[in-house]
DNA sequence: CGCTCCTGTTTCGTTATGCGTTATAATTGG
DNA sequence: CCAATTATAACGCATAACGAAACAGGAGCG
């Protein structure tokens, strides 16, 4: 056993064979393409054994499949029953959904729907403007402070605590892939969202589109979501802005008023 | 430890832990909402003790989350970082593409791709065609014989043994949702596919749209995906069929040539 | 065509892991 | 505020999952 398989499981309640079985899944999701069984083990540090056991178990299951050809095993197709009845559990996106489509139709932007995800934010629900070269968001889709406009809406709305969590995490490992920013300036920018109750970034991912963020209240009056409409950079109409502004929040507070929300989206009407 | 478990477990070589808490994904998945420790122990005849520590290391795995209120576990986030990973395994989704979006500029249709998935077909990749009222087909999203265009692309190019194991499992188990269909008839559909290399179906779902189905090919010259065109069902132009037909066909023709198929690549454009 | 090497899976006995039972802590409801 | 029901934590025991080694099935090469 691996010092740090411990490490994940270190709870005495945990069922460790779950946590080797997911471990597998993942390796075979960052890898991105069929891995063999000797190759798995000597990267993960397991004998042949284990994983084969485990992966003819996750084949059973239709969570990973045989490539035809035996060049090994690929993640499989059950995950998306699994996926895609996940999202449908979160109630807002199909509250949401009908809202985000007048919304659509009156800016003629795609709208997305991003839930806190750990941290991250998680889009649940797309809305396509049908432009010819409008973005290309598909539900499931992680995205990570700083950069992403949602997941920074997500996090100027969180509990004190949460926040501070999250910046102080992403300050530790922003060695990695992470990119750099400054703890400080981004909490100014968190205070002026709570201030304004919106933020507009212009091509946060440097892909040429620009974000008009708003934050969704529920009946606890926290945020339960992120909405975004995804514009192409060009500024090209400068009352566009203006008038997606209205439009966008308008439909902010409207959902929040339908999930209970009242002084949240009062204050949030109050800045239209 | 019920009969039915073991039914799944059958297998010697089997890490029942892993089938127990793939199990509980599953019950979660088909609930739809959050599902109470209790609750759950009592519909799958399991202790409460053991759905709860397995629910706990889900949940250290973020493959589940309780619910803030506490009202159960529902299914977490890193399911999407699965599938995602899954579907972008497929390398059929990343050549194909390119030429998918090119096929959508010219006709204007949205175009989808699917792959076999078990006698039913997976959308791995969609190419939307940003009409007002276009269909809404999303990339993990399966479909079953006999009324799913890709579905019976795929299963009219299955090796025959394949294609009468999956008619004979529908014929079996079509009393409970699945539609009712004529077996002789559907083989003289399968029949007529492979002779002719496509497929239009009028409405096959009721939900007011046209499917212009093409199958591609590997270098094994295997099916190794099906192409779709999807119209609104309206047939207001008796040519554009044809000329959708053409343009689909030539692509498909095109992208099997990619994968390495001659033989079935050059008969599909034989019947161009 | 046979041999070798390397792969993935199975067998086998041992140990630790996950199990049910019971106890405790945490929430809800009245 | 108490009662009732919930979810989780301890605790031994049985068994399931493990590692080592044997086995089987191809691939590559001579």
């Amino acid at each position: 056993m691996a010092a740090d398989e411990k490490a994940i499981a270190a709870k005495s309640s945990t069922v460790h064979s779950v946590v080797v079985a997911v471990r597998l899944l993942e390796y075979l999701a960052e890898s991105g393409r069929p891995q063999r069984v000797t190759d798995i083990a000597a990267h993960l540090g397991m004998t042949k054994a284990r994983v084969s056991r485990h992966l003819s178990t996750l084949a059973d299951l239709e969570l990973v499949v045989k490539t035809p050809d035996n060049s090994g095993y690929r993640l499989g197709s059950n995950l998306f029953r699994l996926a895609t009845a996940a999202l449908d559990q979160y109630e807002i996106t199909n509250i949401a959904y009908r809202y985000m489509v007048v919304l659509k139709n009156r800016i003629a932007e795609t709208i997305i729907l991003a839930i806190p995800a750990g941290g991250d934010s998680l889009i649940v629900s797309t809305v396509n403007s049908g432009k010819p070269f409008g973005p290309k968001i598909e539900r499931g889709v992680r995205f990570r402070v700083p950069v992403s406009p949602t997941a920074r809406m997500i996090l100027a709305f969180s509990p004190e605590e949460v926040r501070e969590r999250i910046l102080s995490r992403r300050t530790s490992h922003n060695t990695e892939r992470e990119l750099d920013f400054d703890p400080a300036e981004l909490r100014q920018d968190m205070a002026r969202i709570r201030d304004r109750y919106h933020e507009f970034l212009q091509d946060p991912h440097g892909a040429g589109f620009s974000a008009l963020t708003v934050p969704i209240f529920n009946h606890h009056e926290h945020i339960e979501a992120a909405m975004a409409a995804i514009t192409p950079s060009k500024p090209d109409d400068p009352n566009r802005e203006t008038r997606h502004l209205m439009a966008v929040k308008e439909t902010a507070v409207e959902i929040s008023r339908v999930l209970g929300s009242v002084e949240m989206a009062g204050r949030m009407a109050a800045t239209l």
